[in-house]
DNA sequence: TTGCAATTGTTGCATTTGCAACTTATAATG
DNA sequence: CATTATAAGTTGCAAATGCAACAATTGCAA
């Protein structure tokens, strides 16, 4: 097996490489869905996490969906600003905040659930339902055991 | 099912989110061990695009790798300044290069090799041998039904 | 309780990104 | 041919990103 071959197998059947594949085509579905929402995909995440549960720091809510502080902040910002969510002080603490949806910010979440919903069905439209229970198993099997 | 419920399904049993998780640990896993090369994932993908097959114009490369235009400019701009890569002109067309790797470029072949299999044993570590063998198939399902 | 360490969140600034406009060159059409 | 359309690649500029430093608060330990 030469390099070129060997370059090319990793290309495109490395499971690393297909995922990422697959996964920069979510992205690219999902914030042209978005579009139309005034949501990038932060944004989205940060809605998604509240909608799960409120009352979170801001902190807490980057570590459910893998965002840093200091993005973390900024998107609160700009949803704020958009009055989807607001900050509210914590009792027992004064450096953190407590992020609760507002009224519009509720709103949104079955625009969210139908945008999440056709972009999953879209990409799990050509495998047969044994093989979607497969994947489910296999991603959670992986992401469970930290992957790290 | 309330819509607590329901937020967390999506975000923790979906697979199109379980895939961007583990794609962006994957990114975060494979720009760490980049670092020490002195490059970025965009400059990996290049790399490998020509570790594939050499003499490819600048578009062709974008296709392969699924980089915009310009993305693909800068970034060979990058390689070449690294004289990793050079732009060699096209006798079929003046309005296009063909790139080819420098001897210093091909001799990263075999480092690039070792993260990306470093990074997906990683990655499969904790799935059984079966459990790869149909998450390869699926993803390959996937992507070649075209998931657009 | 005092002093040091860690946490929470924010921000300045340099780098990177993405859009759209642009140049140059080739293809297609009448 | 001349004209128009398409293709390949580049670049200016505004917006987004990421690092590192920062202020403010809380926890901890001597």
């Amino acid at each position: 097996m030469n390099k070129q071959t060997t370059a090319e197998k990793i290309r495109t059947n490395s499971a690393g490489w297909m995922i990422k594949m697959i996964s920069s085509r979510l992205d690219s579905n999902i914030k042209q869905e978005l579009k139309r929402l005034g949501l990038d995909l932060k944004q989205f995440g940060v809605l998604m996490a509240l909608l799960e549960e409120e009352g979170l720091t801001q902190t807490e809510i980057g570590k459910k969906i893998t965002l840093p502080g200091y993005a973390t902040t900024r998107t609160i910002d700009a949803l704020e600003k958009k009055q989807l969510i607001e900050r509210r002080t914590d009792e027992r603490s004064r450096r953190s905040y407590r992020i609760y949806l507002t009224d519009k910010g509720h709103a949104t979440g079955p625009e969210l659930f139908i945008i999440i919903n056709k972009v999953n069905k879209n990409l799990l439209s050509v495998i047969s339902a044994t093989e979607r229970k497969q994947l489910t198993t296999i991603l959670q099997k992986i992401l469970s055991a930290g992957f790290a």
